[in-house]
DNA sequence: GCGATGACAGATATTGAAATCTGTCATCCA
DNA sequence: TGGATGACAGATTTCAATATCTGTCATCGC
């Protein structure tokens, strides 16, 4: 007998029919074919299509957490922390973006259309961000009066990198000169929040 | 008589069609409609209707151009003046992409397809803010080691605050609390540009 | 009994024929 | 003669008929 339908089965087929067909052509239908049962079993496991696709959203933006989540526990000066977190960040989504940008691709338009998901995903990160800053700030090697909160600190980090992070700015990671831009903007970032 | 056909009138009815259909609907034939002349009339004046396009996305972004350039010119410290034309540009595109989001999406439009012509505001934009950065270092306002030249580092500035200005976060922009991040940020990167 | 099934209604996507648009150019006429 | 015209070919868009998909649920079989 066929091993039993679990959600974990159904992520893993929803991956292998949105890598062959796409966002745009994946439908339920072919879940339910590639694991050789009806569409009505998959449903049981997950109530929306929409749902099915957050699910395997998470899955994806939770692998990069998972790689940034050993910077933060790493050792060294905040200041070294920093960099190494948001290079690894950026080198992380540039590789995924470069290696297969087919996949980045459709990873990108299910993001868009989980933004509870990526919202979670994106406080996640600002929080890994704040916990370096308060590190930093305890030791300090951060400014403690003039950057607010660790929390807004991380924010303004955030968003000032975004463009090394943001799918939206994907095309740009490829350009000659992104390298050097990234350096400046981090290391512009760093100095803002030396003491 | 009618007046005669200028370029500076084609594109003023050019503007009118694209506001009233759209992006997606305004035809060339539309626009020498509203001239009442013959299409072939028009390309006489722009040789295809993505350089049609192009001008008139040119002409906008001109306008918003102009108004920093009394930014630079003003009077006060280099940090201020960074501050104000910062500020002066996300007030700039908040307002306009909040005062009337369809024409601001239509010009969104436009200008992801005439990339040139963004590529050129976006160099203007840099080089204005590299003039206040190198009045700030030569002040001595600025670091002058750290942050490698004025044009280097007006790139990271510009690269560091994209979340407030370029048009894809433009639905942000209408959240509350994106003014202290904002303002976060701003300060995050004027204190990486202070000695 | 419990999970799987597939028929079904309404929503969405595909398709191909018809309409419209872009860009050219021979012709017109002031 | 220099600018405007409109017919035209090929490209693109629209539209409506058709097919497929989503989500539900009564029914089945282990």
């Amino acid at each position: 007998m066929a091993e039993a339908l679990t959600p974990e089965r159904i992520l893993e087929a929803t991956e292998d029919v949105l890598r062959r067909y796409g966002p745009g052509k994946a439908t339920v239908v072919d879940v339910a074919r590639a694991l050789g049962v009806s569409h009505g079993s998959v449903y049981r496991h997950f109530r929306t299509k929409a749902a099915l696709r957050a699910a395997v959203t998470q899955r994806w933006l939770d692998r990069t957490s998972e790689q940034l989540k050993s910077v933060v526990s790493g050792t060294g000066p905040a200041g070294q922390q920093l960099d190494r977190w948001l290079t690894t960040l950026f080198e992380a989504k540039r590789h995924k973006a470069g290696d297969d940008p087919e996949l980045f691709a459709t990873y990108t338009v299910l993001a868009s259309e989980a933004s509870g998901v990526v919202e979670r995903h994106i406080e996640d990160s600002v929080g890994q961000l704040a916990q370096i800053i308060e590190a930093g700030r305890d030791e300090g090697e951060f400014a403690a009066d003039a950057i607010g909160s660790a929390y807004e600190a991380a924010r303004a980090v955030f968003h000032a990198t975004a463009r090394f992070h943001d799918p939206v700015y994907a095309a740009e990671w490829s350009r000659p000169g992104v390298e050097d831009d990234f350096l400046s903007v981090r290391s512009l970032v760093l100095r803002g929040l030396r003491r």
